[in-house]
DNA sequence: CACAAAGGTTCATTCACCGAACCTGGTATT
DNA sequence: AATACCAGGTTCGGTGAATGAACCTTTGTG
């Protein structure tokens, strides 16, 4: 953790993960990861995180194995950030970090997560309450919850909106659209079939 | 969060979550008073954090909610900070943040868990194997792993290194050493018969 | 009365965060 | 050929939090 000093006192394993992931933003990134953000100005257009300390926490990351920067284009030269299989492991903490900041408040939560295999949400833990089994984050479903706000306030939580897999890169803006619209009828059929 | 501006342009609850708890500090503060430390002196000790800054933190974890402070002598007037009912609730992400650390070296846990009723060491969200259950923190066990420095360091750390129940009071300096002894012994009793 | 212990507060310094501006390499447009 | 544009950064001055040392207050003890 460059923030000051660093935790070198401290022999506990949560000092050593927070180490990594303890500084101001650095899970907010890991969380958009989770999300489907991949990549630079949709990392900075959704946090509102100035350039600078972005740029230091992806180095910060993909230096800890969390992150992974991968080429997805050549000409001209882009990468994008995607998480690793030691980054994938930090789901349950952001599963339960979410749930005790939804015990919080009254609004609900902004997203809610289910089971792709079946369709239940998850539990507090991660778990799936119906098939009580951990679920890993490859086969979590995220879609808007009642916290939602009303303005999605910018374009890439617009395209978070749609419902869709965790760790499933997100849609280009102009699909992002039409899927919208696709799965908001799909969303009204299903609900009226169940 | 106090670190310059807050994440007031996110929404989601890890946002939240991390508004209380994502300051530089904070966890572990909260992680120590899961351990049993409630007293100003041996957060002090334990952490190595600065005092005003531990003055800072107890404030706000107990404007939050999640500590609570309490007289436990009257004269000379003496405060604890205990977990209130919320803080309780943070344990599942300390847990998962706890696993995380784990898994990145090979030194093993610093401490290992385990649910007090039937003795099998918690899994990694923080539930029994055995009995298939979430294990709240009253009935969660620690006692020293493997990963566990020589030197214990600090005094703290040598009253830690007695087994005993989350949440429960750290004992004072002396029937540490007490206890220390005795459950050296119980334990090497019980590796025997077992 | 001197001294210690618990639980802080005060203070100067350091350092990370902030936001705005600027830079770089490549493509698209005129 | 010049210009604009885009993604993905770096640079920079100003601000505010973290740091560690020193100091303070209240009470109890030798």
């Amino acid at each position: 953790m460059a923030l000051g000093k660093d935790y070198t006192s401290q022999t506990c394993t949560i000092a050593r993960a927070l180490e990594i992931v303890g500084e101001r933003w650095t899970l907010l990134v890991v969380r958009d990861a989770f999300y489907g953000v991949r990549r630079y100005n949709d990392f900075l257009g959704h946090l509102g995180i100035p350039r600078a300390v972005l740029a230091a926490r992806l180095q910060t990351l993909t230096e800890a194995g969390v992150l992974e920067r991968r080429r997805y284009q050549e000409s001209p030269p882009r990468d994008e950030y995607v998480l690793t299989p030691r980054g994938r492991r930090l789901w349950p903490a952001l599963r339960a970090l979410s749930s005790w900041g939804e015990s919080l408040s009254e609004s609900g939560p902004v997203f809610v997560f289910s089971h792709a295999a079946c369709g239940t949400d998850l539990g507090e833990y991660g778990e799936c309450p119906r098939c009580a089994v951990p679920v890993p984050p490859e086969d979590v479903e995220m879609r808007p919850g009642p916290g939602r706000p009303a303005d999605p306030g910018n374009p890439v939580n617009r395209r978070l909106a749609v419902p869709h897999r965790l760790l499933e890169p997100l849609l280009t803006e102009d699909r992002a659209e039409d899927r919208a619209e696709d799965e908001g009828e799909d969303r009204a059929e299903d609900r009226a079939a169940g």
